[in-house]
Formats: C-alpha cells, structure tokens, sequence
RNA sequence: GGAGAGAUGGCCGAGUAGGUCGAAGGCGCUCGCCUGCUAAGCGAGUAUACUGGGAAACCGGUAUCGAGGGUUCGAAUCCCUCUCUCUCCGCCA
C-alpha cells in the first residue's frame, strides 16, 4: 500500500511512475474518495464532540427530568452522526479498495521498460557446459533415472504434480536441508516453519490479496488459502507489531512447500517440472530499517547466489525492468539458472525490496529508539532458492553420457554420500 | 466432536445494578534528583491511528478495553454474531 499522505500531495508524480509498469493504474478515484473522506470525517468528528460535551453535563443532572431536552437534541444528533457515518464507511471501503489494489512505486533505480525484453542483465556466473552428447531434457533424465514419476504424479493428483521417487526424493530433501543449513550456518538467518495455509489478513499483508485471489488455493468452506510462497507466512510474522530497533535488521529462513495454480500460463512450461502446482522452496525474508534496504536487498541476493556457486550451477542476474516487477515490489532481482536443454537460462530465485509497502499493508514498524514514533520498516525476500527447480538444473547440467547424473560435492554429504545418481 | 471459562495499555492486573475510564494499582522503560560502587529511595514522564490548526515545537478533535453489529443522551461495562485462548471429556499423529 502506498503512503496516503504521499498520493495526495504528489498524484501525479505517483502516476507518471506507475505508469512505467505493464499495467493500466487509474487513481482518478483517489482523490474524490480521499477529500470526501475528509470532509464527512470533520462534520461527523465535530457531532461527536458535541455529543460527548453534552452527555458529560446530562451525566452531571441528578434529575433526568430536567435533561429532557438535551437527551432529545442529542437523539438527532446521533441520528445524524450515525447516517454520516454510514457514508463514511462507503468512501473508506471505496478508498480502500484503492489503496490496496495500487501496485507499489518502482523505485528511482529500476529499470524502465516496456516488457520482460527490457530486463537488464547484471552479471554472470559459471562456465556453461559443454557436452559432447546431445543433453537431455530434465524430465528424459528423471524418467530414465526413474526418480521423477510424472504419470503417477497426475494419477494422484492431476495435472502439474509430480511424484518424487529414491533418489529424486532424496535430492529434494538434501537440497531442503543444504539450503537452510548454509543461511542458518553461514548468512545468519533464523530458521521457521510457518503454518502452510494462512487467513486473508495474511495474503492481503503481502499483497497477494485482494487482487490475485485467482492464483491462490483456497479451501472448502474456511477462508484460509494455501500459501504460494513462504513470503507470506514469515513477512506475516510480525504484521501488526512495533519492533525494537535493535533487533533489526531480521533475518529469517523458511522451508515450505508452495501452492501456486498457475492461471494464465497454459501452455508454458507443460511438460517437465518446471512449472508444478506445488513445488518445495528455501525462502529468505528481511526487515530492515528502510535505510537500510537497498544494502541488505544486495546482501540477500549473494546470500541467493551462493547456493548456486556452491552447487557449481552457472548463473546469472538480472534485474527486472518497470513492465516486469511484482505487484508488491519496488526492485527485484531474479537469479536465473542455466538449462543445457533449453539452451538458455530460467529464473530459479527472485529477490525483491517492497520498501514499505507490504509493511504498510500489514503495519509492521519498528521504533528507532524510546521516544521516536513507529515507523515502517522495509520488507524484502528472495528464493533461496526454488527446490524443484535446483533439482532441474543439477539434472541437466551434470548429466554424463551413460545417463548419470554427478551429484556435485557440497551435495554429497547430504546424500549419504553419493557421488552420482543412477 | 461435547461441556465450561476467558480475551483490558510493553507486561501483570483492577474495573460489570452504564455516566469526568484512555482506563486504578504494580512491573518494566525514559529523563532528572539522591546515594562516592551496587541495591534501595524520591520526582516527572511513558499507547496507537485518523483528523483540524501551525514553518516547527506543539495545540485541539475523534476513535480504539479480541473483532463486527445493536440498545442508549451516554457502553470496557447491557444484547447479538464472529474469532482466538485456556480447562475437562471424547478422538487422534
């Protein structure tokens, strides 16, 4: 959500900049809604007073016969203070509904653009390998490894779901496990596991409600959802909080599996394990002072790469332009993996600073010291990184000629071991 | 699933035959005083949001005692609905 104080003194600069992402944003409604709030506000505000100063004096007549009149003027008023007040709550829905279905300002240093071709990349990692075989598709290898059961994973479910099977299933879990160790161990982040389905005050804190309730999974008869990505139980955490500010910056990390229905992207990505209904990831969440952000944006995005660096995959980063950014996001980085059989590289991490934003939204603030009033703090997170598709890659890059896979060494001891698969 | 109890400020905890209650008291915290350390003591202060005025400091108004409705001139206190927590029984990993 964005600052109202903000949009009504600077509508058209917000505009302007909203107007560099893909999207229509129309605020023509904010300002009707924001001065009629206003002025209903003080006319039913000044009843109240008036109220309030004239029930006191009631209070003090012993003799209730003698208040007959002022009890009655003040059945009018109240009277009227109530059909104000019903008007208000119109505008306040109307201008709430606004407010949360603005997408957040780009910032300064973002990119514009007109699509996803416009995204800039910032650098590269890793030598792009070269086979002398013709590399295999990831679900070629899954399937001959027989670790990816695509056919039962419909059968149990339906489209979009795979089955895990021995060594797959295992690879899963080791990457679970070698992710959250290196955050926790190495980046210092402080390990969750949040509840997998959350309430509707959570998904409309970090922005994926109300307008993208078509992307979640809800559940029959309870307005729970499950979650699409741990940004949002873990950003939730502290919704409604005053934090110290000398707990800040958090840091936190979260394993859960995520839920996504995927609508709008049919035909991508059909086959494969790619793009699933539900698909593991090691999420990393920040709260930062809002100065602050931008540095630990860039921290978090090392924090992604290093997985990668680790498991030897090659990479690279790019940052999203204007026409590309989440709803909720002001800058974001993706990590995009290389894949040998699509002979280019796919987005495996995003990581984003929302600024205040979501915190707005979920009135997350911290105090800079005793006497200082709250403020918001900045929320930012990033995949650290998306499970399945880490499986994808390290399927494709490291396939061998007989049809193995080398599993690479920082992986090992989570494997039991094994050097390769298959 | 059945039965009961409860939800008050950072925390604990008063307050229910409706009326100076934004809310006693305690703890904590902040500032000052005192004590040559520590402990104790003394004084003052200590919620948030919206809104009006002001350059600002700040001053005024409104709202908030789990949430939302209702009754009333007036609700933390009465009524209704919902949510959550706790206890007991049942069931279960």
């Amino acid at each position: 959500m964005l600052d109202v104080k903000y949009l009504r003194e600077n509508l058209e600069e917000a505009e302007t900049r909203l107007s560099t992402r893909n999207e229509a944003v129309n605020l023509s409604g904010f300002k009707q809604c924001d001065t009629r709030r206003r002025e209903i506000l003080q006319e039913s505000e000044t009843l109240k007073a008036l109220r309030n100063k004239v029930s006191a004096e009631i209070s003090r007549i012993k003799d209730k016969s003698q208040a007959q009149d002022q009890m009655a003027e003040m059945r009018e008023v109240s009277q009227r203070i109530k059909a104000l007040d019903d008007v208000l709550r119109d505008v306040e829905d109307e201008l709430q509904s606004i407010m949360l279905t603005t997408p957040n300002i780009p910032h300064a240093t973002t990119p514009v653009g007109r699509s996803e071709a416009d995204n800039v990349e910032i650098r590269k990692w890793g030598e792009i390998p070269a086979y002398s075989f013709e590399p295999k598709p990831h679900w070629e290898i899954g399937e001959n490894l027989d670790i990816l059961d695509f056919e039962r994973g419909a059968k149990l479910t339906g489209a979009r779901f795979t089955l895990c099977k021995g060594a797959g299933a295992r690879l899963e879990r080791a990457l679970i496990n070698f992710m959250l160790d290196l955050h926790t161990g190495q980046h210092n982040y402080l390990e969750m596991l949040p509840p997998f389905m959350v309430n509707r005050e959570s998904m409309t804190g970090t922005g994926q409600l109300p307008k993208f309730e078509e992307d979640l999974f809800g559940l029959n008869g309870l307005d729970y959802f499950l979650i699409p990505t741990a940004e949002v139980p873990v950003t939730n955490i502290h919704r409604g909080e005053i934090l110290k500010s000398s707990e800040l910056p958090l840091r936190y990390t979260a394993y859960t599996p995520c839920f996504r229905k995927e609508a709008g992207s049919y035909g991508k990505d059909t086959r494969g394990y790619i793009r699933q209904h539900q698909f593991n990831k090691v999420e990393l969440v920040k709260f930062t002072r809002p100065e602050e952000s931008y540095r630990e944006l860039e921290l978090l995005l090392n924090d992604a790469e290093k997985v990668l660096q680790l498991l030897e995959l090659p990479y690279r980063v790019i940052e999203l332009c204007t026409a590309d950014l989440g709803f909720s996001a002001a800058k974001t980085y993706d990590i995009e993996v290389w894949l040998p059989s699509q002979n280019t590289y796919r987005e495996i991490s995003s990581c984003s600073n929302f600024e205040d934003f979501q915190a707005r939204r979920a009135a997350i603030r911290f105090r800079e010291n005793d006497k200082a009033k709250p403020e918001f703090v900045h929320t930012l997170n990033g995949s650290g990184l998306a499970v399945g598709r880490t499986v994808v890659a390290i399927l494709e890059n490291f396939q061998q000629a007989d049809g193995t896979v080398r599993i690479p060494a920082a992986l090992r001891p989570y494997m039991g071991g094994m050097e390769k698969i298959g």
